[in-house]
DNA sequence: CGCGTGACGTCTC
DNA sequence: CGAGACGCCACGC
């Protein structure tokens, strides 16, 4: 295991129901606010048995991945919503009250 | 060591 | 405001 994937499934697990963060916060804890991108492919691998709440991971606009890619935007957004995301009417996160905030 | 790739981010048109 | 292009980084081959 690689360690910078290490690191992000690390953290993907730390962020605590009803917050979000978002793939370049995540980068950034790591050191590297320009792999975003490494911090998405990681989540493509993420190994299921590691049970990474992975919804809580969303883009700086608090959208989340292709549709396919969670089995339906939709589910994401119920899943969210029973943990106490805030989706606003265009239905993006409010991110304003949900962005997860590490010590 | 170089190339291709990806669930991103930011700028330009 | 929407779509497209480039840059960024790490991983697999």
């Amino acid at each position: 295991m690689s360690s910078f994937f290490k690191e992000v499934y690390e953290i993907v697990a730390q962020i605590p129901a009803g917050k979000v963060a978002s793939y370049g916060q995540i980068a950034a804890m790591l050191g590297n606010p320009r792999a975003a991108r490494t911090v998405g492919w990681a989540m493509s691998g993420a190994p299921s048995h590691l049970r990474l709440p992975c919804h809580r991971v969303v883009n700086k606009e608090g959208r989340l991945s292709p549709d396919p890619v969670f089995g339906g935007y939709e589910v994401q957004r119920a899943d969210l919503e029973a943990e106490g995301i805030v989706f606003r009417t265009d239905g993006r996160i409010d991110m304003r009250k949900c962005r997860w905030h590490p010590d």
